[in-house]
DNA sequence: GGGCGCTGCTTAGCGGTGTTAAGGTGTTCG
DNA sequence: CGAACACCTTAACACCGCTAAGCAGCGCCC
């Protein structure tokens, strides 16, 4: 039987791999028809323009993500988790971060977002103490991953750092790095949230 | 004399005034020669391509942001004011966000950056404590207005929120926008970067 | 002062892009 | 059996970034 035709859905997600391949600026509807042996136009039928595709990519990217707290975690431990899972979920595809602050994910982000403000609320957060928490939190990630991802495609794209020639023009943002980690490193981001996090607990308490 | 020909600095600037008319997607090279009076292959002349172009109108759009602290100013109130300038000059132009996070803005920068370091350190914090409060600031500033001239560039397309049907469906969100400032106002933005300027309050105390 | 070379632009064109129009094929249902 | 629909095709349009080749004007040097 093989479905009836192409599924949406399988449209997606052979999107998604393409990205891997070929980049944000590689990803073209023509390529993406030829991975899916059909001719370009053939995905106007299920999308009405490229930028519902990237929508959707976006949509597809963020589902996994969404859900409360776990067992015994305390709100600090959750905000935490999902801050790391969400940079992880960016970086899971090339330009992930690019296709998140390109793309609109739709109403089934903006549920799960309310479910989780319930679930702030009901900690004892104002809603607009979570709005902010959560709406800070996403925007330090977003921009931490675009400015990491960038980075790394610069550095693939050849652009051998001269560590020692830049340590000597910029001693202390160098001196920075070495204590507190690069800015495409796991430390680096930790770090950052943390500062968000006292924000948020001192805000919560008072 | 009319000066040699066309200056680099003079296709940088009319580029970003057709930015503004036709946003990012809309920015070719071909409508900035027409608008410079010129054939489009001219501008290969000047720049190697149209990334070393959008490189320059990175670093053009934040030149003027360089600088330290002003009279009498703790270094929380310069890095509000810091943080609110960069936001400031990200929305005085369409798609501004987008295109700092796609450009790259070059050495100009850094050495900007090296020296907001050496005033941070002069004022007690360590090079690591520095870097990760103005690296969270500028991450969470820059994912703000990507997220915000999202929001308002959907909104100019037509797509008018139902905010009663949005409010039934979700109505913390709804109450704490209503609380909070709309993300797309100053007061949310404000809101965030407090959060952010506690915890570095708090690591810097400590 | 005549040739040379460089600057800054031109015309022509290549391969690629998103998108639309029109048409065809197969299944399904009345 | 025929009509309707889902799904895909071929053809084409206007535009894109970018390159090759060449041409006008200028300064410099022998």
């Amino acid at each position: 039987m093989a479905q009836k035709g192409l599924a949406r859905d399988t449209v997606v997600r052979a999107a998604l791999e393409l990205l891997d391949e070929v980049g944000l600026e590689g990803l073209s509807m023509r390529r993406l028809a030829a991975r899916l042996g059909v001719q370009n136009p053939a995905l106007y039928w299920h999308f009405r323009d490229k930028q519902e595709l990237l929508d959707e990519m976006a949509r597809e990217l963020l589902a996994p993500d969404l859900g409360g707290p776990g067992e015994g975690e305390s709100w600090r431990e959750w905000l935490t988790r999902r801050a790391h899972r969400y940079r992880r979920t960016l970086l899971s595809h090339r330009d992930g971060a690019r296709l998140i602050a390109i793309g609109n994910p739709g109403p089934d982000v903006a549920r799960g977002f309310e479910l989780e403000l319930a679930i702030l609320t009901g900690l004892g957060f104002t809603p607009a103490q979570g709005l902010h928490a959560i709406a800070a939190i996403s925007h330090y990630t977003l921009g931490f991953v675009l400015n990491e991802q960038a980075a790394r495609e610069r550095q693939a794209a050849g652009a051998g750092l001269d560590l020692a020639a830049y340590a000597a023009e910029f001693p202390l943002t160098v001196a920075g790095v070495r204590e507190g980690g690069a800015p495409t490193s796991d430390e680096a981001f930790a770090h950052g949230l943390r500062l968000i996090l006292d924000g948020v607990a001192a805000a919560h308490s008072a």
